[in-house]
RNA sequence: GACGCUGAAGCCAAACGGUCAGGCAACCGCCUGCAGAGCGGUUCAGAUGUGGGUUCGACUCCCACCGGCGUCUCCA
């Protein structure tokens, strides 16, 4: 298995620190305002990375830090006249139920930066004791100077950071230093320290809290590529400068969405066109820099997660991913080809998809008997699906795949004719269930098709149900008297609520239109 | 300026130096009373911005140039 590092730019073949277990720290949110669709790619991807690791026979510990103490909580908190914790918890709610709703449930754990203040302080004392960092007023700073490592991870050189050093400029040794502790100012939410009352800096509770969960070194270190520089860099220096050894071995950083500019990618215009007045060009950029990034939560009313994790995970992690509604809705088009068969597959076997056993081990994927024609073309998919997840992650690659397993799955059940004849064909029904367990098995690692979407069919009791069972009885008669025009009719009238009527071997069929 | 990313069909997009996956869209065919779905095919590649180089062989490696973009102490 290979992953790249951002460390030394390369893919590397994963070598756990201890042999058959990862542990993976992810950088995650700042809770002081709703998260928006950038907050859930890193944990998508590495819900699926997890997934994957644990498949391939790893024992898994996955941490997520929530950072609830900064400057902008403490902003945000007065400009809403509320406690800082109070806003800090309001957000990590909205946070989770944003994960949860994008299937992304396998964190071992959130840790709080103000449920880890003792251990903060006493990173940053050990960071003074070995010489690294400085007393400045009640502010500690770490000297940059004084770790030889340092720009290691962003490829920087100490001499470029010519920044003017902030606000407090005159209180650092060089403009490059930055705080572990931060003295408080009256009002401002504060913790007793040896250095007086402040707050932790930035960076310091992710090299405290992956100390404490993972150890002083441990596997995966992720998060965006916008945290290269500075909070990875000055993370790594901060754990590094304390421990004397690699904090993580791999540093895995995911691209970041970007608002597309919507106009220019429809219809062919040309560049020209579109570069001439076009506001939704203008505000092209990534999301969450400051304006046009709405709390994901509206947008969980438009697309459910799964069709949200779909779209995230049908691309390259490390690549920027373009974000519209044109795009998911296009990604969700694809989605449903598979919910189809779903529904298909129900119809043939009389069994749920979605109770289809999965395989949770890729040792017990590979002792799978699978024979025939549909068998050679099912061990051909999974390898080629294994090789582009060994591979860095590769899930755009991987989805691929299952766009070719769901195909070669249909075409056998036309082959075979099991719409119309399911009952006779034993041999070719077992054939489909292997089939389903194998598209089961390999989606499941990347958290896909785990249970079925939920229908939004409002809240009519079951109403619309049984009055649809209703049309479709009297427009079947019409048809068997072959009343054709009636019968179109109504499946016409029915598209225009957007209910949709599809005829099948086995009977009419009908569905939401979304 | 520094450190990086990127340029492939109408659009999105995967790819250890050797056969350019896949998806969306459109059209055609099979199937169907018709439609939808599914399957097959086409649009769909003078090989991937331009010009060089390395190589038996380059989308892939190197150089230059032309576009697009990110980060540089608020960021996932």
């Amino acid at each position: 298995m290979r992953v790249y590092n951002t460390l030394s730019r390369q893919k590397e073949t994963l070598e756990p620190v201890s042999p058959g277990k990862v542990g993976i720290y992810l950088c995650g949110p700042t809770v002081y305002k709703p998260s928006h669709i950038g907050h859930m790619v890193g944990p998508v991807i590495f819900d699926a990375v997890k997934r994957y690791l644990v498949y391939s026979g790893y024992q898994v510990t996955w941490v997520v830090n929530i950072t609830d103490v900064d400057d902008k909580l403490i902003k945000e908190s007065n400009a809403r006249g509320m406690k800082m914790s109070e806003l800090a918890e309001e957000m990590t709610a909205d946070y989770k139920n944003n994960l949860s709703a994008m299937g992304v449930d396998t964190i071992d754990a959130f840790p709080k930066a103000t449920e880890n203040i003792d251990e903060i302080i006493q990173l940053t004392q050990t960071l003074i004791d070995k010489g690294f960092a400085y007393q400045s007023g009640s502010d500690v700073y770490f000297e940059v100077l004084k770790d030889k490592e340092y720009g290691k991870l962003s490829r920087r050189s100490v001499e470029q950071m010519t920044g003017e050093g902030g606000d407090m400029a005159e209180r650092k040794r060089s403009p490059a230093d930055f705080a572990l502790w931060k003295g408080a100012k009256t009002g401002e939410p504060a913790w007793k320290s040896p250095w007086g009352e402040g707050r932790p800096g930035w960076h310091i509770e992710c090299s405290a809290m992956s100390r404490k969960l993972l150890g002083e070194s441990f596997d995966i270190h992720g998060g965006g590529l916008d945290l290269i520089f500075p909070h990875h860099e000055n993370e790594v220096a901060q754990s590094e400068c304390c421990h004397g050894k690699p904090q993580a071995k791999y540093w895995m950083h995911n691209g970041l969405m970007q608002a597309s500019s919507e106009v220019g990618k429809l219809g062919g215009r040309n560049t020209r066109e579109t570069a001439v007045g076009d506001q939704a060009a203008q505000e092209a950029g990534k999301i969450g820099k400051s304006k046009g990034a709405s709390a994901f939560s509206e947008l969980l009313k438009q697309f459910d997660g799964e069709t949200i994790r779909f779209f995230l995970l049908s691309t390259h992690y490390r690549r920027p991913i373009d974000f519209s509604n044109e795009r998911i809705e296009e990604v969700r088009t694809g989605l449903e080809t598979f919910y189809r068969f779903f529904k298909r597959y129900e119809r043939t076997t009389g069994e749920d998809f979605y109770r289809v056993p999965v395989t949770l081990k890729r040792v017990e994927g590979d002792q799978l008997q699978l024979s025939g024609n549909l068998g050679e073309a099912l061990k051909g998919h999974r390898q080629r699906f294994i090789e582009a997840m060994d591979d860095d992650f590769n899930t755009g690659g991987a989805i691929g795949d299952l766009f070719e397993l769901l195909r070669a799955l249909n075409k056998y059940c036309d082959d075979e004719k099991l719409d119309n004849v399911s009952s006779l064909k034993p041999e070719a029904i077992a054939a489909l269930k292997q089939g389903a367990r194998v598209l089961r098995e390999l989606a499941g690692t990347l958290g896909l098709f785990r249970a079925a979407p939920q229908a939004s069919t409002g809240d009519d009791d079951g109403l619309v149900g049984k009055l649809m069972e209703l049309m479709i009885k009297y427009r079947a008669d019409a048809r068997k008297n072959k009343n054709f025009a009636l019968g179109d009719a109504i499946r016409k009238d029915l598209a225009e609520l957007g209910l949709i009527l599809e005829d099948r071997p086995t009977g009419t069929e009908w569905s939401l239109k979304r």
